[in-house]
RNA sequence: GCGCGCGUAGCUCAGUGGAUAGAGCAUCUGACUUCGGAUCAGAGGGCCAGGGGUUCAAAUCCUCUCGCGCGCACCA
């Protein structure tokens, strides 16, 4: 980003007026693929109608009008491209410099200095194992709260608990017909969990079920208090079970209003539809009509309320509690419509600062062929994939590092950094077939492979046995393999990488860039002798500047990195 | 039927207007008697689903078609 910005500051102040009014020069400048063709390049052809002049003739006129800086080496015109070299030296201080000087603020911005962002993810629904189908939403907010926050952001992030609704009359109808207090006394959620499947299983048959659950659930809305006080053991349960998967995530929460939290808020959401003329009945239940949408179901022929009414109580709430700048709701693609009628209702209220919210939607996971499904017992838990993960974890460090301290501690960082990367890795809108070997693997491209790289570097700090010194007291100029360059060159690109995933809200950009910087990285470290070398200092402060990065990365993903694996 | 999303190497995926379309896995061939082989170097493998269009330039934008997934009223 640094030399990016500097060089389209040369550009523009070569082009004419009436060029700089039609491209925005701060993007336009770009990276050669080829390190042979420039570090850096400005296409003009995109200018070429504007001043009805050839491409390589308007780069040429850009490169004769600058008055190359120190710092650049040499510009060079081809095709239509002025391609620009910096000086190699300098642009290795530059970077080594500040990252040096950033530390883990390295590639950071200040975009959200003074701003709120509410990030809502997880929200589980009570009474529920958590399964695999569970995490996309939660490394995907959690990783999207650590990237805003690094930017500067304030971030509130909240559990939109699934703790209310007729899901909650199906486990209490569920308890009431098949429970047993002996086995939920002894292991609640698998107790929980059996009920959950029978219930759904038997409801395919005797549809009155169903009914009851409605009933139940409209009971407790009204707030019988024997229904209540089990309503609230079911919840403290689930509770306790969720914070202990997010503990071994490394995840907390704000706020854990979830649905039942707006139970008294809705009614203030109905009048003021009522007020605005909104409300519609249709066959009983109480609609709003919408624009090139189907129509938004606010109330039940039965007088109860439904998903999108608690959430128009929460987009209210959030608003006057937090006057965010930005509203993430982290949820699964299939719920789309869903958002945008709620969006489009509360524009119809003339709450214009619906702007600001935004559904951050994501790709199913599928088992095999079919798409996971709790209610079928079609799952895996996450707890599962997380032991395993762990395992095998330990069972490489048994076979490959035998003497390591803390083996445990080590085999949990990666295991759980494998799962968490794996499900970060893809952009965010495809499905994923979860496949145990895939999300299992430790080689290529992986977790592991990142905390491997990580940890051998500071293998090879350990092992130089000498301090990293500050880049003012370093020949800066004496690294330069093009191994050693485009390593400079990749951890330079790191705040641009940062800004993409906070733009387009895809943390799988920074896995991306870690898998490439670690790479660039490697391909460095077999090419050249560090320990030893006549540019040992140099090196070392390289090495330890692409440690930071990682590290950065890692961090912003969610994931530890260890020191030794 | 309507809406949203996806379609790139055998498989899993990057690349979303620029220079010769890239990785990982799998397959094959190799790697320093000194820094960790969870690594690295190399090989083979592509009508970027298909047609039409816009542009100096299209995997990328528009349009039509095909295939797959998801959603479309009292679940969340």
């Amino acid at each position: 980003m640094m030399f990016r910005q500097r060089i389209a500051g040369l550009v523009q102040e070569a082009l004419p007026e009436e060029a700089i009014r039609h491209i925005d020069i701060g993007t336009i400048i770009e990276i050669p693929a080829d390190p042979k063709l420039g570090d850096y390049a400005f296409p003009a052809f995109s200018l070429a109608r504007v001043l009805k002049k050839a491409p390589q003739r308007i780069a040429q006129e850009v490169a004769d009008s600058i008055t190359p800086p120190p710092w650049v080496e040499r510009m060079e015109v081809v095709g239509g491209y002025l391609n620009f070299f910096i000086e190699k030296s300098f642009m290795v201080r530059e970077v080594l410099q500040r990252i040096q000087d950033e530390g883990e603020a390295y590639g950071s911005s200040q975009t959200g200095q003074g701003r709120t962002v509410v990030i809502d993810f997880s929200s589980p629904n009570i009474a529920k194992p958590v399964a695999v189908g569970l995490i996309r939403t939660t490394v995907l907010g959690h990783s999207l709260y650590r990237i805003f926050a690094h930017q500067g952001y304030h971030v509130e992030r909240v559990n939109h608990l699934g703790d209310w609704g007729t899901q909650c009359g199906k486990w209490i109808v569920a308890y009431e017909l098949w429970g047993d207090e002996e086995r939920l006394k002894a292991d609640p959620i698998k107790e929980l969990f059996q009920l959950y499947v029978r219930f759904h299983q038997e409801a395919e048959t005797q549809p009155e079920l169903d009914d009851r659950a409605r009933e139940a659930f409209r009971r407790l809305e009204q707030g019988d208090p024997e229904l209540l006080a089990l309503w609230r053991r079911f919840r403290e349960l689930s509770i306790k079970e969720f914070e202990r998967v997010y503990a071994r995530l490394g995840i907390e929460f704000d706020s854990y209003a979830g649905e039942a939290f707006y139970e008294d808020k809705m009614p203030r959401v109905l009048e003021i539809l009522t007020e605005k003329g909104l409300l519609k009945d249709s066959e009983g239940a109480a609609i709003v009509e919408l624009e090139d949408l189907p129509p938004c179901l606010i109330k039940k022929s039965d007088g109860s309320t439904l998903y999108a009414t608690r959430d128009l109580a929460a987009a209210l709430y959030r608003w006057e509690h937090y006057r965010p700048s930005l509203v993430l709701y982290v949820v699964g693609a299939p719920q789309q419509l869903h958002f945008k009628q709620v969006f489009a209702v509360l524009r119809l209220m003339g709450m214009d600062w619906v702007d600001r919210y935004e559904h951050i939607a994501f790709g199913t996971i599928r088992l095999g062929d079919e798409a996971m499904s709790t209610r079928r017992g079609n799952v895996v838990f996450l707890e599962d994939l997380l032991d395993e993960a762990t395992g095998r974890a330990r069972a490489i460090i048994d076979e490959r590092n035998p003497g390591l301290a803390d083996k445990d501690e080590v085999a949990e960082m990666v295991g759980i950094g494998a799962v968490l990367f794996y499900f970060l890795m893809f952009n965010r809108m495809k499905d994923i077939s979860f496949d145990w070997a895939a999300a299992l693997n430790y080689e290529g491209d992986s977790g592991p492979y990142v905390q491997y790289t990580y940890a051998r570097a500071g293998s090879v700090l350990r092992r130089a046995d000498a301090e990293v010194l500050p880049v003012a007291e370093l020949n800066t100029g004496a690294l330069t393999e093009p191994e050693e360059l485009a390593l400079v060159k990749e951890l330079a690109r790191f705040g641009s990488v940062v800004a993409s995933a906070e733009a387009g809200r895809e943390p799988s950009a920074i896995a991306r860039y870690l898998l490439e910087l670690c790479r660039v990285f490697n391909g460095f470290y077999h090419a050249h002798r560090i320990v030893g070398s006549d540019v040992m200092a140099e090196r070392l402060a390289l090495l330890d500047a692409t440690r930071t990065v990682i590290r950065n990365g890692l961090y912003l993903l969610g994931i530890r990195a260890p020191e030794e694996m």
